[in-house]
DNA sequence: ACAAAAGTGTTTGATATACACCCATGT
DNA sequence: ACATGGGTGTATATCAAACACTTTTGT
């Protein structure tokens, strides 16, 4: 926790260079080991919250997203995806309450009331490099199955990720910002399970992926493991692309 | 347009009573003589607009959605689905020039950067009584194909509207708040034709749309005009209330 | 040699597409 | 009577689900 003078320099700092009651906050989902993980901060003990930020005065929104995404984990050009605002005037109060006895409230950038913007990102679980921000002590990934409770709203606005990740699945390729260069059929299969918390068809998810046209195979084989090797494969960027804008199913 | 004095007015009870920085914008949709048609604001000579409004300081969003379309259309409980927020730092630029020479920069509410939520209502057209906003001189229907350019990013707005609306139709049912209580099978195919912008197979869409069982058949059928009479039809409110939270298409 | 994982293929049912035919009504 | 729109039905292709067999590899 900051001491005293550390918050009021930080709320000044906050008020002069971000638009009031607006803040994004952010889903970050990686895929390590057949687990489905999001990044969590933790504020002090027991308090965890999603990543968020607030949006520079003069700052496009996914701009913003990108800038926090990339101080949390390292990386550039996050795949981002805007699910949701969510803006009960009830929802930052317990924010508030944790800082009213230490701030007044003229000087406490948590008296507003703020709507948050939901962001979820996908990305490479090798890739980052969690780190947390001015207000928190740590920044960890955690499970799906093994989350904390999340302080605010933000449980709410992880299963509002979820369902709309999952959504997404149907009509969108997903898997090229969650999966590292090169991997094997029942790695990608392995992701999408965890997605959807179910279990696929071996056979029947090779055939339908394939069928997509995003995936091109490598002469190359998964050695060293036990059993027959697997293939490797790689997305074929250009139509992954293409399939993101156009979509899969043809629906009407 | 206002007088300069109302304006300042209205200014200085837009920061009394408002969140700066946020508005929304709503496309109202409603289907009328086999034309999809969207609510437009007149504010003078050659400027349109979509109906829109501002968030009281601790009013829910949808509540403001919801209140902001009773004053333009008389109507509540509307169908409200927020669809996208649009943010980048330009857009209200345009919005702050037109005033900037009338107002001073600081009681010009319109000298504020603006982020807007975006949310598509479906209305039944026959049920609105148009009317404009304090800003305004007319509140008008216009046919999709027949709208005029609309200043800001409005048109931006209203497209993504219109591509979410038609994402959804391929996972859930349209069409209750659009339609009149009772319809026929081919009033609703042309609404489904009207929104997707494409002719459909009538014996088709007939067995698909009985499928999904949110439909009950009427004895009656709708006599007086021409040719066969065909037969009446109304929505089953529950299911189609469950269709709309779980969705037609499995996906995975 | 065998267990476990992976590649490939087949059978079957469901769903979508493309049509054809009949019926009712106003002119 | 006939043109038009509306109700109903059928053949075919296409796709998804369920399932079987073979191949590879480490133990």
């Amino acid at each position: 926790m900051l001491s005293k003078e550390e918050l009021l320099a930080y709320c000044a700092g906050a008020r002069k260079n971000y638009l009031p009651h607006i803040s994004i906050d952010c889903v970050v989902f990686g895929f390590h080991e057949g687990v489905m993980k999001v990044l969590v901060l933790n504020v002090e003990e027991g308090e965890w919250y999603l990543p968020g930020g607030f949006l520079l005065k003069e700052e496009p929104i996914e701009t913003a997203a990108n800038r926090i995404l990339k101080e949390r984990t390292g990386l550039d050009d996050i795949f981002l995806q805007q699910f949701y605002v969510f803006g009960d005037p009830e929802r930052s109060k317990e924010h508030f309450e944790m800082y009213k006895d230490i701030l007044p409230a003229g000087e406490n950038w948590f008296t507003n009331r703020f709507l948050t913007i939901g962001y979820y990102a996908l990305v490479d679980f090798q890739d980052v490099n969690p780190m947390p921000d001015e207000l928190s002590i740590s920044c960890n990934w955690f499970g799906l199955k093994e989350l904390p409770e999340l302080k605010l709203d933000h449980t709410q606005i992880l299963n509002t990720a979820l369902d709309t990740l999952r959504l997404h699945l149907n009509y969108q390729p997903v898997g090229y910002n969650l999966m590292p260069k090169e991997f094997t059929m029942p790695e990608l299969q392995k992701l999408y399970e965890t997605i959807l918390d179910k279990k696929l068809d071996r056979r029947n998810f090779q055939r339908r992926m394939l069928s997509f046209g995003i995936l091109n195979r490598s002469e190359q084989q998964r050695k060293g493991g036990a059993h027959k090797a697997p293939y490797l494969y790689a997305f074929n960027i250009e139509n992954y692309k293409a399939a993101l804008t156009e979509g899969f199913k043809g629906g009407w």
